[in-house]
RNA sequence: UGGGCUAUCGCCAAGCGGUAAGGCACAGGACUUUGACUCCUGCAUUCGCUGGUUCGAAUCCAGCUAGCCCAGCCA
């Protein structure tokens, strides 16, 4: 698994803090607002963070980031616990901002104490009027210089509930004429009634991300807090709430580029969009790149994080080939799952000499570490695929054609008798005799033929439902593409299967030879259902 | 026009002064009881641009250029 690989810049960060003795051991964090479900972008920070603590032998928390309760839900909580364990990760300490906001309000008096926040009366508007813009400083509150008696009131009367929402905050006191905005005596405590998820009413004030974030680092003894480009201008303000809240040099924040996929839609606000106006079955629907989506479709584990162990980490902003995550996806699915034939428009083939049924065993996987085999029984009257017989065939055919010879998959060769057509000149059956002793190991297998073809057995074969789902893709002008819709999954014609489907169970995986790799659906029981979703678009790479 | 960050093959990405790894994609070929897989082979005389330092620069310096982020009582 560890090969050779040089140091990615977080893991030199890292590395050097080791070295130098600023830690002993390294503490990670996944902070999620639980706002919405996880989707492949937060996979790349999840292998990153979970994958340092494997790496260094440190902690990763799973810490859900709940200041801001008009947002968030218990729903999403459950729903990335799921997905976080399901992409095959483990925490050491599942936290909630939420527990530590007694100990933020007392940190925030502290500030106070000390002069460096100071509760404002403007408004929002004020606010932003008065912090000047990106080339001009802004100017100070007249509210900046109040006591810290009369701050520290103030500020009790805010959390105590004695005004309105938004008719006061709480201020750090920095530098109105910073060249970095965040630095203009930010916001760090808002007035807001809303009920909290966990806390539910306790708390009429709640603490900014700002101030929040590098607290909750601090307490739990978080070294390295890795976080996405755009937090890079806070840096300054994490650092400063940090030292002037008592802490010392870590935790440190360290930001890295967030994974951009083609044609993928990776806006948490969008995919909420679909969710809410029902353009999806919701968050788990199969065409989603959320995580649970993906989990639906088939998309193994193991896949997602071969993805991200190979686009790596940097600071350049980037957008990575959809095609490299279905690389992954076929590379485990290719070593994985069991080999399937199905017949899609099937054709009648009589193999005219057989006498009996023959029943035999037949290998599952080719590629499967451990070898398993299913029963296969060949008969008199089987199917093959319409495409797989042409009376005139097109350049290099490699499948049956009158006069020839063709290897029936697992089984033995024909050689062409004859076959009918209707009216129209479609081919309505095909006769054929099978070469005695041309099985695999037989006397003549050795047999040069055209080809190899798929085929069932007509007396135990089973119906089945193929979807092809596409990925929520966008089409080359940034607009989702009419294959969006619910409607547009594609069913397949009913197809003649093998009774060996009859074992699957929901979420199984199967390659359906030439076809592609397919996730079973639903539930299989007697009822004689059997549904399978597309996996990838690999159906293409099965060429003409 | 302020501040922060980034620029290496179509897409990711190594490289940290000694003469351009790897993966994806793509193109040939071999193999094949899946036209899959696998396996070979090819794919940046060049590192955003221009100068400079050096015996030697993608790597150091200077100046440009381009792109991304920041003016929520969101995270």
């Amino acid at each position: 698994m560890e090969e050779n690989r040089t140091l990615n810049f977080i893991e030199e960060i890292i590395e050097s803090d080791l070295a130098d003795g600023k830690c002993d051991a390294i503490v990670t964090r996944f902070p999620p607002e639980p706002n919405g479900y996880l989707h492949i972008g937060h996979a790349k920070a999840i292998c990153i963070n979970f994958g340092l603590r494997r790496q260094y032998n440190g902690k990763c928390n799973l810490r859900y980031d709940d200041t801001n309760p008009s947002k968030e839900d218990v729903e999403y909580v459950n729903s990335i616990k799921q997905d976080i364990a399901w992409l095959g990760f483990e925490w050491d300490n599942e936290l909630y901002a939420s527990d530590y906001f007694e100990r933020m309000y007392e940190c925030a008096e502290d500030l106070i104490r000390k002069g460096l926040a100071y509760v404002c009366d403007y408004d929002a508007e004020q606010i932003r009027a008065t912090r000047g813009t990106l080339t001009s400083p802004g100017t100070e509150s007249p509210w900046r210089n109040r006591s810290v008696e009369e701050n520290l009131q103030l500020f009790r009367d805010m959390r105590a509930g004695k005004y309105a929402d938004g008719e006061k905050v709480l201020r750090a006191k920095i530098d109105m004429s910073s060249a970095n905005i965040n630095m203009r005596d930010p916001v760090i405590y808002r007035i807001l009634r809303a009920t909290h998820h966990r806390t539910g009413d306790a708390w009429c004030i709640y603490p900014m991300y700002d101030f929040a974030h590098p607290l909750e680092d601090a307490f739990e003894g978080v070294t390295h807090s890795i976080c996405t480009l755009e937090f890079e201008d806070h840096r300054p303000l994490y650092d400063w709430v940090k030292i002037h809240c008592g802490f010392g040099s870590l935790p440190r924040q360290i930001e890295f580029a967030r994974l951009g996929m083609t044609r993928t839609i990776m806006s948490k606000r969008y995919l909420k969009k679909l969710v809410d106006e029902g353009k999806v079955s919701g968050w788990s629907d199969p065409r989603m790149p959320t995580l649970s989506g993906m989990r639906e479709r088939g998309y193994p584990a193991e896949a997602i994080r071969n993805f991200c162990q190979a686009i790596g980490v940097s600071k350049a902003n980037s957008e990575v080939d959809v095609a490299m995550l279905e690389h992954f996806v076929r590379d485990v699915l290719n070593r994985d799952a069991d080999r399937v034939m199905v017949v899609k428009d099937p054709i009648k083939l009589i193999v005219e000499n057989v006498d009996a049924p023959e029943t035999y065993d037949v290998e599952n996987n080719p590629n499967a570490e451990v070898k398993t085999t299913r029963k296969v029984t060949f008969g008199r009257e089987l199917y093959i695929d319409r495409e797989d017989f042409a009376v005139v065939p097109p350049p290099k055919y490699k499948r049956l054609v009158p006069g020839g010879t063709v290897r029936l998959k697992g089984s033995y060769i024909v050689e062409y008798v004859s076959h009918e057509t209707d009216a129209q000149g479609n081919v309505t059956q095909i006769v054929c005799r099978y070469i005695p002793d041309s099985i695999s190991g037989g006397a003549n297998a050795g047999m040069k033929v055209k080809g190899v073809i798929q085929w069932v057995n007509a007396a135990d074969c089973v119906d089945l439902t193929l979807h092809e789902y596409d990925y929520l893709l966008l089409d080359g002008d940034g607009d989702f593409n009419d294959r969006l819709t619910p409607d547009s999954h594609r069913v397949f014609d009913r197809a003649k299967g093998e009774a060996a489907l009859r074992a699957c169970k929901p979420y199984d995986r199967l390659q359906f030879m030439r076809m592609g790799y397919y996730s079973a659906v639903g539930n299989y029981g007697t009822d004689g259902k059997y549904e399978f979703n597309l996996v990838t678009g690999l159906k293409d790479s099965f060429g003409k």
